[in-house]
DNA sequence: GTTTAAAATGATAATTACTATCATTAATAT
DNA sequence: ATATTAATGATAGTAATTATCATTTTAAAC
């Protein structure tokens, strides 16, 4: 065991790239290493960001296109969140540690995750009340850290 | 009493330009007219929204790049609230009636707008427990509206 | 192991939302 | 009225993301 997510990410991807098989695309080590750097990545990452550290930790070149194409792949397999923290850039996680919210500064932009089970029903009975089937939320709470303040 | 909120355009829009000449700085009909498209809408309307039914509907010339400058304005004021739903454009709304958040139908992007005061509570909280002192927040449900299941 | 068909990649052009610039106009103070 | 100064509008610029297309790679069939 040698990640947060209770798994290693050899058998994580293992299971990714048969996920893929099954579907009927092709896999490729550009997909693979992106993979990885979300894996073992402990901050929110913009598609610039993966594409320096894909080439920075495991020496191998991905154009950006691949990587936003990528990563909008591995949204549509639903393996990934978005996060837009306010500066209109994009950051990306890999959704396989449970799911958690976040606490922005709005100085620092520091990122501090969260999840409260409170929320996460009352958000199922407001959809539930207003006949949507829910799918997914996004919440952000802005204010100043302890830093900033 | 011709309005929503409570209050007359009239009434509001004397009170803000009284505000904005206390701050030093200047009125003008651009801003006006946006605000009061603000005020009597009943969706989030983007920059370019803004501009084109201040021309329908008052037949009042805003170059786009006013109304960016406006509703940034507005936003520095703390009147609007600006709203991402997800293709990455960004909507606005008086902030005048009460606060409250988002289910957006990620099929025909119909919004509609929830308040709950647990969740707000829960949110005060969860910003107390980690040292944030909290300014805002944004929260967004999305899921399948009726219509759209 | 070759061949083949289709999908993925990378370089880069295009797009799009938004911001900066700057000459002109308009609003407030004197 | 005049002066001052901010606001506006046209448009160039910016930055993140997407589209295009020639080339490469993958995976399946032979």
């Amino acid at each position: 065991m040698n990640s947060k997510h209770g798994m290693t990410f050899d058998a994580f991807l293992k299971n990714f790239k048969l996920h893929v098989s099954k579907l009927g695309f092709k896999n490729s080590i550009q997909k693979d290493y992106i993979l990885k750097i979300l894996f073992y990545s402990d901050e929110h990452l913009t598609a610039e960001q993966i594409a320096f550290k894909v080439k920075e930790e495991y020496n191998i070149d991905v154009g950006i296109a691949t990587v936003y194409r990528t990563v909008k792949f591995f949204e549509d397999l639903n393996i990934i969140d978005s996060l837009d923290v306010g500066d209109s850039v994009k950051r990306y996680e890999l959704k396989i540690s449970e799911h958690h919210d976040h606490l922005v500064c709005t100085s620092c932009h520091k990122i501090i995750e969260f999840s409260d089970d409170i929320i996460e029903e009352k958000q199922e009975s407001i959809a539930k009340d207003n006949n949507f089937i829910l799918k997914d939320h996004a919440m952000i709470i802005y204010g100043l850290c302890e830093d900033c303040q």
